[in-house]
DNA sequence: TCCAGGTATTTCGATTAGGAATATTACTAA
DNA sequence: TTAGTAATATTCCTAATCGAAATACCTGGA
């Protein structure tokens, strides 16, 4: 959230969930409502933030939020000293091709392929959202994660790719002789 | 954690975590042991499990748990049926790059390179793992992911050295005059 | 004038994380 | 033989988070 703000804009709760969804898409999740409007009254009482409602002719009021100094420190020492994390990853399609023996081979297919499908329909994304470039040289950064989210999502769409030429070798695999009891013996 | 036990094994709570965090980890993540434990209770009150106290001598107890017909029907159902979401991704290294703004450029290389290791570490992971290909049929469906995530960790390292050279490129540019009030009206 | 859709914020229950607490057993080294 | 620590096994608790709905107002178009 602070990040959001460190562009220096004045933003809502709501503009900061818009901006951050459509921002953060293609690396990052958004926050629900619910958590950044309570934590916009967090970072207000923790001197990170100030608000003032904006009380435009004929508008309804609403709370605009801007970063402050503190908060501009707070963030810029998050960014630089806290360790690196390694990224999170939830593959609910790799976890399905775990579970293979599950499904039917030609299902498995289908679903390797609107996977693929996804992927490049993130790729078609990122090359839109990356054709604005900009010469704010404080872009500059956004514009490269959006030419790694590119690159990332060619990546998976290859990969996927690859799985489905996997998928065909093992159907084509003479099966070995079952083993008795081999199934009960999987942990060891 | 239905998706563990079809695999046919009788699992304690303990067994289930510790081989989620060993099987999953290179994409999906583990559940805590609340978690585990609270749903292990629910799923046999689904009629999904069945579990039985184990009692080995000088052992002190512990509950497994096994899968019923019920249960491999549910799994089977979700695994074909349930819509193929995109996979969750929330990359830290890429929260940071895009608000390179806020780092001194070495400090960002050094975030990206400690990155690169990491997917380095991965990439060897996966290929010890994948080391002992079974006969066993239906570990076929994990090696094949297993197979994946080589590739994908690979693709990680790789990207991760594309944007240090995208890095030394923006270093290298030459800075555009900065427009008065830029950055105020970044959000047009 | 009516309705749909966008803006803006709050509320609530359910889920999940994640760590501490609690025991017991197994292994290792002094 | 004993002390210590690592691993096994489960529970408990608080805080974080989701996500969906509720509320309400404004705008533009049919």
């Amino acid at each position: 959230m602070l990040g959001l703000l460190s562009f220096g804009q004045e933003l809502s709760g709501y503009d900061l969930k818009k901006w951050a969804d459509w921002s953060l898409k293609f690396f990052y999740w958004s926050p629900s409502y619910s958590q950044i409007y309570g934590e916009l009254k967090r970072l207000e009482k923790a001197g990170y933030a100030l608000s003032r409602v904006e009380l435009t002719e004929n508008t309804r009021g609403k709370r605009v939020y801007t970063i402050t100094d503190a908060g501009r420190e707070a963030v810029r020492r998050w960014a630089r000293d806290a360790p690196v994390e390694p990224p999170v990853l939830k593959h609910g399609v790799m976890l399905r091709v775990w579970l293979g023996h599950l499904l039917e081979p030609e299902r498995l297919r289908e679903i390797i392929i609107q996977h693929r499908d996804y992927a490049e329909k993130m790729i078609r994304l990122a090359r839109a959202d990356a054709e604005g470039a900009s010469e704010i040289p404080a872009w500059a950064y956004p514009e490269m994660v959006l030419r790694w989210s590119q690159r990332y999502y060619e990546a998976e769409r290859d990969l996927a790719q690859q799985m489905l030429a996997d998928l065909d070798e093992l159907a084509a695999r003479p099966r070995p002789k079952p083993v008795p009891g081999a199934y009960t013996r999987l942990r060891e």
